[in-house]
DNA sequence: AATTCTATGATTAGCCA
DNA sequence: TTGGCTAATCATAGAAT
């Protein structure tokens, strides 16, 4: 009988307890994703209410995370003033490693804002295309309904098709109108 | 009396954007219920994954808040030291700074890795679209100039309204093509 | 180890006290 | 500023890839 109606193919989020998850993988797993959620809400404190934040995460196998806005080294040097230098002294570095070390965390910001300015930039235009149909005409209605399934990267080899679609049909238009006019002599 | 039937005394959430809250006191009710669900959800991952992590939080008013588990000091002299490693390894101290220094390089590359994707995904849009203009019609040259530069936000914009201009310019080759035939007769 | 999907639990925007 | 309420949005456990 293949009547089976498995309907639940998911049993949805389900209720846990906030304590040490016993199963090595699926701690992993949590682990993972409950960072990037971490990162994401210091993020949007950090825009929504103009504040700066940073949060810095050791894996239980000893590997180290950290993100922050508008970076962590800002915030934490502002939280400890004195740290960053204090261990450069320890380690008998001058000004010059303050140096490499400012220029290496400004690479590490300059990397995050542009993948945030990647992401972004995507959802612009993923609202753009959603702004464009909301006011297009309705006689295009037919061609929208399979605009709204085709990816990005099918979108951009449909555009270019399209391109060369509308010479065709431009140019076929001039050649009507031509003979028109010929036939108007 | 008592006749008004309120049914909806609270409009729920409502989605917002991710960008600096205006209302002065919008902005510092948010601030403190955001830092408080970040804490919270610092204290969750810790918990559940093993984990150690700490949160700072400045407000805009410049006042400072921090959580951590086990405690924020610990975390953070657990990894500003790491941050010291890269002064160190900059300036040739050897293999004291390695394994922090390759945390921080681990960090780098997943940023790396993370951007090279989206620019791949870029990249593989950008490559159907050229293999189009390949095999379209050199009818298509003058469109294509312009194509190339369009980025690809303007692109999906561009797409969206050409579907409506590829409509009107049927629309009008066919009137045209119509206004030729009752010429003819 | 990171991602994807679904169903559901958790968080929180807007209002008030 | 902190806390409660309600209705949505958001995050994510579990399973599979």
């Amino acid at each position: 009988m293949s009547m089976a109606p498995k309907r639940k193919l998911s049993m949805g989020r389900q209720k846990i307890e906030i304590r040490r998850i016993e199963s090595e993988e699926a701690r992993q797993v949590c682990f993972s994703k409950r960072r990037a959620g971490l990162f994401k809400k210091v993020s949007e404190l950090a825009v929504l209410c103009g504040a700066e934040v940073a949060a810095v995460v050791f894996s239980p196998a000893g590997k180290a995370f950290s993100f922050g806005h508008p970076s962590v080294e800002a915030i934490l040097d502002r939280f400890i003033p004195s740290a960053a230098a204090q261990v450069g002294a320890a380690a008998g570095l001058g000004a010059a490693g303050d140096r490499n070390l400012a220029e290496l965390n400004r690479q590490y910001g300059q990397l995050r804002e542009q993948l945030e300015a990647e992401k972004a930039r995507k959802d612009r235009a993923e609202e753009a295309m959603a702004e464009e149909r909301a006011k297009g005409s309705p006689a295009a209605a037919w061609l929208d309904a399979d605009l709204r399934d085709l990816g990005e990267e099918e979108l951009m080899a449909f555009a270019a098709a399209l391109a060369d679609v509308q010479t065709a049909v431009s140019a076929r238009a001039n050649q009507v109108l031509q003979e028109a006019l010929d036939v108007g002599r």
